[in-house]
DNA sequence: GTCTCTTGCCTAATAGGCGTAGCTTCCTGC
DNA sequence: GCAGGAAGCTACGCCTATTAGGCAAGAGAC
């Protein structure tokens, strides 16, 4: 029998696809082995679990959303910086709904902390430098940034923002903007 | 047999309490049908599916909130009614974090027009009234504080501010004020 | 070119959740 | 005291998760 190549790797990579697809929610090994052309029980060599397959969909997205960010940051500062930062999320967001969501999943703190999401923060640090804010101010800054990116973007991916005026685009240049005059410490503009 | 006085509205309610015992997620009509010492088939009479419980369970939810959101916002007005309304979002979540969850569940477009939903956003725009923002300003502003009273709540439920100094509480507290001195028009303080 | 051994995918089987069909039994109105 | 409907039941079919054990394809030794 031809033998499919299954690995670990190849199945979360495929895992990420399927959720993009067809929404993280519903990721399920049957659905994976189907799109293999393999029996369900077939992927238990490669997986621990389900709830592994899931950890490995969250590790990849975050790694791959904590990449794009290092680029988009790369030569930016100030409200250059910001501004790259947050697209590089929504866009990611809006890309790969799937992987996106995934990230989200509450990580057990030991797979946490060996996860890219210290990355994130440190990014977040870096953008604040731009700024002029010392602890503890820093720190509720980036908590502020990462509410208002995820909260943005997963209310607009839940489809909150696209029956009104104005479009999602507008708004999110507007709170940008805002973000970045909150930050300088001023904001009339 | 002794009946168990299932409704459709009871199964809501107690599916409302089991998801802040277990989680949204693990919300299902078997453990519900348990909870009541009954067979599973039996609640498919006072339920169209676990999608409908799911939705029960969301709006009952939104109505909820939205109670809680009017009553926190009576008498109240700028700055005050902001930390106020932000409060009973923060601590509604906080109380019941399965229903939280099921409030931003997806709802199809008739359901979620026949929702609570309208009035959260019109709450909104009463604080924003107490600022002085014309359109499309006031539209963006809505989508800011549901940005970042959703993004917030939900990364905190998600264990991400529960492990660094400073705590939650005063990094929600320079939130708010900064968020007052942002619609505002001003900022350093 | 054959032997054997590992590995990769298979079948079989259990357990639990969702949902439908059709049955029984209790309660109510008359 | 009976007819009819409502409430919950049994039985079933299908899907997903997961474990255990089997067999054959391909790799390396000779």
């Amino acid at each position: 029998m031809a033998r499919a190549g299954l690995t670990g790797e190849r199945l979360v990579r495929a895992g990420a696809e399927l959720a993009d697809e067809v929404g993280f929610e519903h990721v399920t090994v049957s659905a994976l082995a189907r799109r293999f052309g393999v029996r369900t029980a077939s992927l238990y060599s490669h997986l621990e679990n389900s709830q592994g397959l899931k950890t490995g969909i969250a590790l990849l997205a975050l790694e791959e959303l904590a990449d794009r960010a290092a680029d988009a940051l790369a030569g930016r500062a100030g409200r250059d910086a910001l501004e790259a930062f947050a697209n590089a999320y929504r866009d990611y967001a809006r890309e790969h709904p799937g992987r996106y969501a995934a990230a989200r999943l509450r990580l057990d703190p030991d797979t946490a902390a060996a996860s890219a999401g210290g990355r994130h923060a440190q990014m977040m640090r870096a953008i604040l430098r731009g700024y002029d804010l010392a602890e503890p101010e820093q720190t509720h800054a980036v908590r502020l940034l990462g509410s208002v990116f995820h909260g943005y973007v997963s209310l607009e991916a839940a489809g909150g923002f696209s029956h009104s005026a104005p479009g999602a685009q507008e708004s999110w240049a507007w709170v940008l903007d805002r973000l970045d005059a909150l930050l300088r410490g001023r904001s009339a503009g």
